[in-house]
DNA sequence: CTGAAAGCGCTAACAC
DNA sequence: GTGTTAGCGCTTTCAG
C-alpha cells in the first residue's frame, strides 16, 4: 500500500485533479457569450422542455452546436435547487455481501434506471453508527425517495427518524406486520407451508428448524409458519429442533452441528433462507453426512447459487423482481398510489436435489 | 402487482408525498427569522466553519436551538452549487450479483463511508445503452470520483469518455495493462503459479483451464499465466484443455461437462474465478465425480461462500481491501497522489478441500 | 460580533 | 422569438 502513497503531505485534491480536471465545466452563460444570445435562451434550447416558447430553428441549431463543441454538461445541483428532482433514489441495507440482497439491490438498480433514477446505496452495517446510514444518506444527499430493504426493525432511531422524513419511503422484506411504514412483503406463511408440506410428503417426522431468533420480520414469521405447518401435520416440534443461527454460512454450518450432536437428530431441516441452507449443505458434507439420503436441507429465497450447490437446493423462489418493482413504484412512481398500500407476493416451491425419501 | 396499483391516473406525486411530507424543508432563512438574526449568522453557526468569524455564544446558542426545532437539514444541492464537494463516490460495475463485486462494493461503500463519502452505484449493464451508465451516473449526478470495478474495456464509448471527464477516475480489476486510466490491480501471475505449483506438486499432469477468452483484463491474464506455469513445470497445454466459458455458475458447470467429454479428461481444472469454479462443483457432482479424489478443482478470488462450498474450494484470496482501499485513496484521498499509480497487489493461495492427489 | 449583498448555474415569469 | 430579471439555499466578501 505503501507504494500508492506519497511522504510529504500536499494538497491532495489538486493533485489528484491536475491531471485532467482543466478549466472548470462550462455553464450556460458560456454558451451564451460564445452563441452571442442570453443565457436564457440558451436554457430555453438545452432544458430539454418541448419549447415552452417556440425558438427560431437557426438559433437553437447554433446553441446546441457550441453547447456540443464545449462539451457542456447540465449542473444537476443548480437544477435540483430548483426543485427539479434529484432522480436519486436511496437503498438502504445491511449487508451488501448477502447474495439475496445483492440480487434485490441489482433488481432495484435496473428499475430505477428504467425510470431514469440512480441508486444511492445506503449502510446500516452492525458497526456503524445506527444514525449514520440516515444522516448520511438522506439527510446530506438529496434522495427522492427511500428503499429499505430487510429487517432494520431493531435499529430503532433508524426506524423513528423515518416516520417524520420527507420523502417516500418504502420497506422490503421487513415482515408484514405493521410498522407505519409502507412495505411490501411476500406471503412467508404459505412459502413455508409448501416446503413442509413437501418433507411431510416425504416421509420425515423429525423436522428442525434454524435460524436467527428474538428478531421481528420475515425470519420470525417463517419460524412461526413453520411450527403451524408441523403442527398441522402432526408432527412435534420439541425445543430442541429450533435453534439460533445467524444468517451466515458460519452459521448454517455450526447450526448444521449442534443439530447432528442431538440424542435424536433430524432427518430434515428447514432454513429461513439459501445462505444458512448453503452452509448447512457444507456442514453436512463435513460430517460425513450425504444429502438428501441421510439428511434433507432446504432453503428460502432461491438466490442464485442454490441452482447450483452440492447438491442443488431445494428451496422457495422470491418473487423478488415483482417486489421490486411493487416497492420502486410507490416509492418513486410512476404509479400513484392512494394511502398506504402493503401489497404481498406469492413465493413459490422449487424442488431440487437436496430434499428426498426420509431415511429408513 | 395489480393491487398496488389505482386505476384511474391521477397526479402520482402528490399522492405519494401526500402522506407525510408536510411544509418544504425549513431553510436557513426560516431559521433566521425565527431566531431574529440575518441569515448569513445562521450560516456561520450552521456552517460548521472552525469560526471564521468569532460568534457571540448567546447568538449561537439560540440559533442552534431554533435550528434543532425546527428540524433543519442543510440543502446540500446548494451546497454543492457553492462548490462543495457532492461527498459521493460513482462506483460502476457489471453486475452487483457476482458475489464478488458485491464483496468489493461493499468495501468501497464501508470505506467511502469512512471518509464522509456515499456511493452511487453505477450499471454498465449488459442490455444497457453503452453510455447509459455514464452519462447517468457521471454526468446526471455530480460524482466527486468515479470507481470502475471490473474490465469494462469492451465498451469503448464508456472508457473513451472517461479520459476528458473532470474527475478521478480509477480502476480496479481492470488488468494490469496500461488502458488510460490509473489503475489498482492484483499480481494475477503470482497467485494462478501459486495454484500450478500446487497441483503440479499434488502429480496432477493434466490441467485444463476455462474462463471467458478474448476479453482483456484480469481473466486473459490468469490465462496467459496458466500457459506459462504449465509450461514451466514441463506439462503440455493442448487447446482442448483451454475452453471458453462465460463467468457464471452455469458456465462452469457447462464447462466442465464439455472437459469431461474429452477422450482423456483433465484430473485437474484451474478457474478464473470462484464462481465458474463453484459451477464446476457442481457439474462434477452431477457427473457423480467425487471432488478431490476424481478431479481438482481450483478457483480465483476467495468470495465468501468459497469456504463453504461443497467440498471447500481451493482459491487464490484477493486482497480485496486493501486494492478498495488503495483505489479510493487514489479517487478521493485523503492520501495524495503525483501523478498515475498503478499499485499492483499480492493475491494468496488458500488450500482447502478441492484439490488432492492427482488419480491414478 | 453581525448584517447586507453578491453570486454559484439554472429555470421561469415577465417584458419587448 | 428573444432578452431581462428574479430567485432556488447557501457561502462569502465587504461593511458596519
Amino acid at each position: 500500500m505503501s507504494s500508492t502513497r506519497q511522504d510529504a503531505p500536499s494538497d491532495g485534491a489538486a493533485a489528484r485533479s491536475s491531471s485532467r480536471r482543466g478549466a472548470s465545466a462550462p455553464t450556460m452563460r458560456d454558451i451564451a457569450e460564445a452563441t452571442g444570445v442570453s443565457q436564457s435562451t440558451v436554457s430555453r434550447v438545452l432544458s430539454g422542455t418541448p419549447t415552452a416558447v417556440p425558438i427560431a430553428e437557426a438559433t437553437r441549431k447554433r446553441v446546441l452546436a457550441t453547447a456540443h463543441e464545449l462539451g457542456y454538461r447540465p449542473n444537476p445541483l443548480a437544477r435540483g435547487l430548483r426543485g427539479a428532482p434529484t432522480m436519486l433514489l436511496g437503498v438502504i441495507v445491511r449487508d451488501i455481501t448477502d447474495p439475496f440482497f445483492a440480487g434485490a439491490i441489482e433488481a432495484a438498480s435496473l428499475e430505477a434506471n428504467k425510470r431514469g433514477y440512480n441508486v444511492v446505496l445506503g449502510h446500516a452495517h452492525e458497526s456503524a453508527d445506527e444514525a449514520q446510514a440516515l444522516t448520511g444518506i438522506l439527510e446530506a444527499r438529496h434522495c427522492d425517495a427511500l428503499l429499505f430493504l430487510g429487517d432494520l426493525r431493531d435499529r430503532p432511531t433508524l426506524i423513528e427518524e423515518l416516520q417524520d422524513c420527507r420523502i417516500p419511503v418504502v420497506a422490503l422484506w421487513h415482515g408484514s406486520r405493521e410498522s407505519g411504514i409502507p412495505t411490501v412483503s411476500v406471503d412467508n406463511r404459505s412459502g413455508v407451508m409448501a416446503v413442509v408440506d413437501h418433507l411431510a410428503g416425504l416421509g420425515h417426522e423429525r423436522i428442525a428448524f434454524a435460524g436467527p431468533r428474538g428478531r421481528l420480520g420475515d425470519i420470525t414469521e417463517r419460524e412461526d409458519a413453520f411450527v403451524a405447518s408441523v403442527h398441522g401435520h402432526g408432527l412435534e416440534t420439541p425445543e430442541s429442533y429450533r435453534i439460533d443461527a445467524v444468517n451466515t454460512y458460519r452459521g448454517g454450518a455450526e447450526a448444521l452441528d449442534r443439530l447432528m450432536a442431538l440424542p435424536e437428530p433430524p432427518t430434515a431441516i428447514v432454513a429461513p433462507t439459501d445462505v444458512l441452507a448453503m452452509g448447512m449443505l457444507h456442514g453436512a458434507h463435513a460430517h460425513g453426512l450425504r444429502v438428501p439420503d441421510g439428511l434433507s436441507i432446504t432453503g428460502f429465497d432461491d438466490i442464485p447459487e442454490a441452482a447450483y450447490t452440492v447438491p442443488a437446493l431445494t428451496t422457495v423462489r422470491m418473487p423478488t423482481e415483482a417486489m421490486v418493482l411493487a416497492a420502486v413504484d410507490l416509492a418513486i412512481g410512476p404509479d400513484e398510489v392512494i394511502g398506504d398500500f402493503h401489497p404481498m407476493l406469492e413465493p413459490e416451491l422449487v424442488i431440487r436435489g437436496s430434499t428426498g425419501q426420509a431415511p429408513g
